[in-house]
RNA sequence: GCGCCCGUAGCUCAGCUGGAUAGAGCAACGGCCUUCUAAGCCGUCGGUCGCAGGUUCGAAUCCUGCCGGGUGCGCCA
């Protein structure tokens, strides 16, 4: 019953973030304060609370008497006394301080600490708290064309969307995922009427490279006005539901969905046959989109095109810009598409939140489709709709990235770059590892360079896809990621330990101590950080610090080889809670961990 | 022309809603393996934060104007 009791207790304790307690307090002063008539009532400041770079400042910072300073009529060093005196008493908070012109610093007690250790050691989610209120969260990501394969344009996409997908489910939201892949369009019929001309034998060995295909296929189109017109119309039967065509064409998506997949399970990245709600599972509801707006009054004809006008955006002469939903010729459009996966993530999946995962140069499109969603009625005025876009994957010549002969690189190929290029680098190393074991590292060190160095860059932003430095060891690549994790369970493989069950207090006195513990506290405010602004970056940077910080104290503080028990029971806590934190946080970027190297 | 993004150390990048001396990694140089994986650790060197104004107690961060780069703008997706 004890026991039992110390767990609710120690539950809700931890129910609320340390800085939100803070916050709470601040704020519990302020209003003491206003009572008192020192501060003025209509004041409703906002409480920003920092983590100082400098530990000198304590664990946390606020200006918050700096800002109200002005509205108080005050120094703000007399303010700052002011709320430190109103402040509750509490036990986990060690000391508050006057800094600089006005800053508070507050450091917590070491109790408190240690308790957050416990908590995050115990924890399923290593201390990560759930949502508050768990929402549905439609995720648009991937989204390749079918008509090619996958090429280096679509990393950044499937792999940030995954990353993001997986850290909202962690917070104990439901997450739809929507694999929006372009099965429909014009370019079909030339790449029908290839297939047409190829026996079946033929046709299975060329369907194996979908990119020398569709070459050849729009070579057949350039060269043959008889094959551009069969194409044609072979466009037209497949739109109007032709049986052969629709068999043909099923047969082409088939293919290309499984090469699709195949470069999901070689990335890991957690996007199946089931999440494919492909753009021609639209086709049936575009009239319909049509006839709404119209309805609506929204639609004007121009030019021969069905177009919705938006005052949001103007053109050159500040003219409203349309949003062409239906051409002049009767065909749909991907704005039309859009408004209809709009419809149906709100009506079908009940989606509260669409997160759309889509480069960045489909910013305004998004911005047209969000806008005019909301006036059309497709979408609730409460349904949150954003669009994150993402940079360029440039060569180390700046410009975007092609391969050696100039043409757009295969992801399947540079994948197996990837590994090949690892595996190398694995051998160079002469460790005591079998072959298998070198392959099985090669891949996964391979794998995870790529997708690491993606997501560790600022999401927004071009990057440089550079071999070298994602394979490198050193800075903030994936196998340096991966080589501490693996230092780290060596500890415990090698005294037969199992990390999940040491026992033992914590003990913290060394300076590397400290900060690992102090660092390890930190993932769940990171990790909501992530989900907040979908920018997985900011996970890789502190998986970086933590395993840097983690290198200093393994350097540093001896652990098997400690005499004092009690201090190498902490120690291997601190190791056991590094390692969790590693391995999920890794997890949450998609990125599995390797338990020797 | 208009919209959006970007310009931080030689290179690759951080810098969260303005905050306390601008941070990493690589490269360069110098240390540390008879002790838990040296694929590591410790240290040194290196920046007029594109330029010029403005707001502020305080600006890499916000506003304006330039310069330079990218990208988008009615029947592609």
């Amino acid at each position: 019953m004890r026991q039992d009791i110390f767990c609710f207790s120690l539950f809700v304790f931890k129910a609320i973030s340390m800085k939100e307690q803070l916050e709470q307090i601040l704020a519990t002063a302020i209003a003491d304060l206003q009572q008192q008539g020192v501060l003025p009532a209509d004041v409703q400041p906002r409480i920003l609370l920092d983590r100082p770079r400098d530990k000198s400042h304590g664990d946390f910072a606020t200006n918050l008497a700096l800002t109200l300073a002005k509205p108080a009529g005050m120094n703000p060093r007399a303010l700052a006394e002011a709320l430190i005196a109103a402040l509750p008493k509490v036990d986990w908070l060690a000391q508050a301080d006057i800094a600089g012109p006005g800053f508070i610093n507050f450091t917590l007690s070491q109790q408190q600490l240690i308790d957050q250790l416990e908590h995050a050691l115990a924890s399923a989610t290593t201390g990560i708290q759930a949502a508050p209120a768990a929402k549905t969260i439609v995720i648009d990501y991937s989204s390749p064309n079918l008509a090619k394969e996958m090429h280096v344009g679509h990393l950044r996409s499937a792999i940030i969307g995954d990353a993001v997908a997986r850290v909202q489910e962690l917070l104990g939201h439901k997450v739809v995922r929507q694999n929006h892949v372009g099965d429909w369009g014009t370019q079909f019929g030339m790449l029908l009427a290839h297939m047409e001309e190829l026996g079946d034998a033929e046709l299975d060995m060329q369907l194996s490279n979908l990119e020398t295909f569709y070459k050849a296929a729009k070579k057949r189109f350039d060269d043959s006005p008889e094959f551009a017109n069969r194409a044609r119309e072979l466009v037209v039967a497949l739109q109007s539901g032709e049986a052969r065509c629709r068999q043909l064409w099923q047969q082409f998506i088939d293919v290309s969905l499984s090469h699709c997949q195949e470069v999901y399970d070689r990335l890991g990245v957690a996007l199946t046959r089931a999440d494919v709600m492909a753009e021609s599972a639209y086709n049936d509801d575009l009239p319909q989109v049509i006839e709404d707006l119209k309805a609506q009054g929204l639609l004007v004809e121009d030019q021969g095109a069905q177009c919705v006008f938006l005052d949001e955006f103007k053109n050159k002469d500040g003219e409203a810009l349309p949003v062409i939903v239906q051409k002049s010729g009767g065909g749909y459009l991907y704005a039309t598409t859009d408004l209809a996966a709009v419809r149906y993530r709100q009506n079908v999946l009940h989606g509260d939140h669409l997160m759309y995962f889509v480069d960045q140069r489909q910013g305004l499109h998004f911005q047209q489709i969000f806008t005019l969603a909301k006036k059309a009625g497709f979408a609730r005025a409460d349904l949150q709709m954003d669009h994150y876009g993402f940079g360029t994957v440039m060569g180390k010549d700046g410009r975007p990235y092609k391969s050696r002969d100039g043409g757009v690189t295969k992801l399947a190929d540079l994948l197996d770059e990837a590994e090949k290029r690892a595996l190398e680098l694995v051998q160079q190393k002469n460790s005591d590892l079998t072959a298998a074991e070198q392959e099985h590292v090669a891949k996964v060190v391979g794998i995870s360079s790529v997708k690491y160095a993606d997501l560790s860059k600022n999401r927004t932003s071009d990057y440089i896809f550079d071999w070298d430095t994602m394979l490198s060891f050193e800075g903030n690549t994936a196998p340096y990621l991966l080589y501490a994790y693996t230092r780290v369970v060596s500890i415990f493989n090698k005294a037969q330990i199992n990390p999940a069950e040491v026992s033992g207090e914590f003990v913290l006195n060394d300076e590397r101590e400290l900060e690992l513990a102090n660092l390890l506290v930190r993932f769940n405010e990171v990790v909501q950080q992530v989900a907040d602004k979908a920018m997985p970056h900011f996970l890789c940077g502190y998986l970086f610090e933590l395993a840097g910080k983690f290198s200093s104290f393994y350097e540093a503080c001896p652990i098997l080889q400690q005499d004092d028990q009690a201090l190498r029971q902490s120690r291997l806590k601190l190791a056991a809670l590094t390692a969790k934190t590693l391995r999920q946080g890794l997890q949450l970027l998609g990125i599995h961990t390797l338990e020797k190297m």
